[in-house]
RNA sequence: GCUCCCGUAGUUCAACGGAUAGAAUAUCAGGCUUCGAACCUGAAGAUAGGGGUUCGAUUCCCUUCGGGAGCACCA
């Protein structure tokens, strides 16, 4: 971070050893940067306050033209930058890289290769909220890594074999005209709706009726062994969930997948793993089943291949990784799973170490949270689940009644844009690990700590520069006369951008760029408040020009990597 | 039953063991002849209960209560 180097060698100077760790003042009146004096007084065998005040005294007297003054209260020492120097370090230099968004980071993940594995969407299943949370935080950490320098592999697992197919089929089944139904859906949406509703009554049916469990069973079957009568029906509403994966991804805003894994593609394969493994003693039969004993090592046992001679997902998960590993020899793989396949994953990993030792240290289960339904009734709901298509679709017309006597240009796609905004943001401002109550009024809110707020920033910017008539030559760097509490806020809030995104990517959670961008553009709104930008004398005028478009930047840099799009005007 | 996660304003979320627990929303009171009011200013409002560990605990440990998830042939 700008300035910290500054700050470490007043720190140095005055004797300071060791790794040093700054905290920010609770209030700007407290300071811009703060050193806790804590661990040093014990060191120094005195009590945190005298430690601050002996810096102080040891530093106080030569400090850099970027430090102003410092500080002791009680057991801090406060740091005050110079917000003249503050403003040269962030926008001085501004000539140089103007034609680039923001400095990224490169040296974090050099080198490394990278899977990340998301979406996981299955076939003849709805795509819901859940699934909408993991692609757009699927999607964002994509981002961040590629920003930190990592080669990375975008891939998706997709389960197109199993019970939910055969619930599914055995739904179309039972509609007597089925044929003529489906000979008359065309549209994407309108075939995974219909497969959405079967697969509905298929499950429920499952649940409640002993016969129709019967029938669904032997269904499943008959799909396995590719029975004729089945096959066709299989093989066309597949195709239709692939379809519709595709349209959903690209309204979502997905970037295409370098690779699509098949569950039918890793079921032999698993199941030859397995039954390898078994004869290593790797494996062990148990009940008619084919178990890893996780108790073992502190975990819990999983049959991997069930009594009926069929690998479990857990024997097509050995299957998928060693397709992963002998395509692409990742560094890393990051399944962006649900939490509640935490102790899952950790026996599978462990069974991999054993049947693909290369795996070992490079399999990791990113974990987010649940996205739970808040009580009350949905009109949305589709058996239990709400559609991630609805919400999309909901929240756009919210916002079209918004901007409804609004003229701009390309209205509908800027509306698209805010809508999709709306909707990634509310799914990424919550930590990724944690529970997300999902209730459509206040998740997916409009203003407040929303993505429209932050999208609002950038179109004031763009319509203050449109009116400035600004050009980039035209603004040599110019320090007004005095810079006011507001613009020195938010030059501290541009300095910690760099810092915040390597934040995010070490801990793997977007959210950490989401909280900072909402702060930014807080900073700006008290900035436009209190600081008019076009009617100012000319030194700060164009000063202020290049804060704001600066702002713009980073704004649009951080927003880039939770993988949202701004807008021109809205 | 066992294991893991969670419990913070009415609600939805924050807070490397550190300064006065921050926001948003809802409520109330203000602010557009002024670069875009999807905005801004102000008020009121919270750490589930009880023990510990220490200079200091929302954070760590124990316990009670409350919620969620996982725990053998689903994915």
């Amino acid at each position: 971070m700008i300035m910290k180097p500054q700050v470490e060698k007043i720190l140095r100077e005055a004797g300071v050893i060791g790794e040093i760790e700054f905290t920010i003042p609770p209030n700007a009146e407290m300071g811009d940067l703060a050193f806790a004096c804590f661990g040093l007084a014990k060191e120094w065998k005195m009590n945190p306050a005298e430690a601050a005040k002996k810096i102080i005294v040891e530093a106080g007297r030569d400090l850099p033209v970027q430090v102003e003054r410092i500080e002791a209260v009680g057991p801090y020492v406060n740091f005050y930058f110079n917000a003249s120097e503050l403003a040269k370090l962030v926008l001085g230099n501004y000539d140089r890289d103007r034609s680039r968004p923001v400095r990224t980071i490169r040296h974090v993940g050099r080198g490394k290769k990278t899977m990340v594995e998301f979406a996981h969407p299955n076939t003849h299943k709805p795509v819901h909220i859940g699934h909408l949370r993991n692609m757009i935080t699927g999607e964002s950490l994509v981002r961040i890594l590629e920003n930190q320098g990592n080669k990375v592999v975008r891939a998706n697992y997709q389960g197109d074999v199993g019970m939910h197919i055969a619930k599914c089929l055995w739904g179309i089944l039972r509609i007597s005209d089925f044929r003529f139904q489906i000979s008359d859906l065309k549209r994407a949406d309108e075939r995974a709706r219909f497969l959405g509703e079967t697969y509905a009554m298929g499950g429920q049916a499952f649940e409640k009726d002993e016969t129709a469990k019967k029938e669904i069973e032997a269904l499943n079957i008959k799909i396995y062994n590719k029975n004729k009568s089945v096959w066709g029906l299989y093989k066309k509403t597949r195709k239709w969930s692939l379809d519709y994966f595709d349209y959903i991804y690209k309204k979502v805003g997905v970037k295409k997948f370098d690779r699509l894994y098949f569950e039918s593609e890793t079921f032999e394969l698993g199941k030859k793993i397995v039954l390898a493994g078994l004869k290593k003693d790797i494996f062990k039969a148990s009940q008619g089943a084919i178990i890893f004993e996780g108790s073992k090592y502190g975990l819990h046992d999983r049959v991997f291949i069930s009594s009926k001679g069929l690998p479990t997902y857990e024997a097509k998960d050995q299957g998928l990784a060693a397709l992963q590993f002998k395509e692409y020899h990742p560094d890393y793989i990051y399944h962006v799973v649900g939490k509640e396949q935490a102790d899952y994953f950790k026996v599978v990993f462990k069974a991999l170490e054993f049947t693909l030792p290369e795996s070992k240290g490079k399999e990791k289960h990113l974990v987010y949270g649940w996205v739970s339904l808040k009580e009350g009734k949905m009109s949305s709901r589709t058996g239990n689940v709400v559609l991630a298509e609805w919400l999309l679709d909901e929240v756009e017309k919210r916002i079209t009644e918004i901007m409804r006597d609004r003229e701009i240009k390309n209205k509908e796609k800027v509306i698209k844009k805010v809508a999709n905004a709306a909707v990634k943001y509310s799914m990424l401002k919550t930590g990724i690990g944690n529970d997300i109550v999902f209730d459509f009024n206040e998740s997916v809110s409009l203003s407040g700590d929303s993505g429209p707020y932050l999208l609002y920033i950038v179109a004031r910017i763009n319509s203050i520069l449109k009116k400035s008539k600004f050009k980039n030559q035209n603004l040599k760097f110019s320090m007004p006369t005095s810079i006011e509490p507001e613009e020195k806020k938010l030059l501290l809030g541009l300095v910690k951008f760099e810092e915040v995104v390597r934040e995010a990517g070490e801990k793997k959670d977007p959210s950490v760029i989401a909280k900072y961008l909402f702060g930014l553009a807080q900073g700006f709104n008290n900035f436009y408040q209190s600081c008019p930008v076009l009617e100012a004398e000319p030194a700060a005028r164009v000063f202020r020009l290049r804060l704001i478009k600066k702002t713009k930047e980073i704004m649009e840099s951080g927003l880039n990597l939770l993988g949202i799009e701004t807008v021109e005007e809205m």
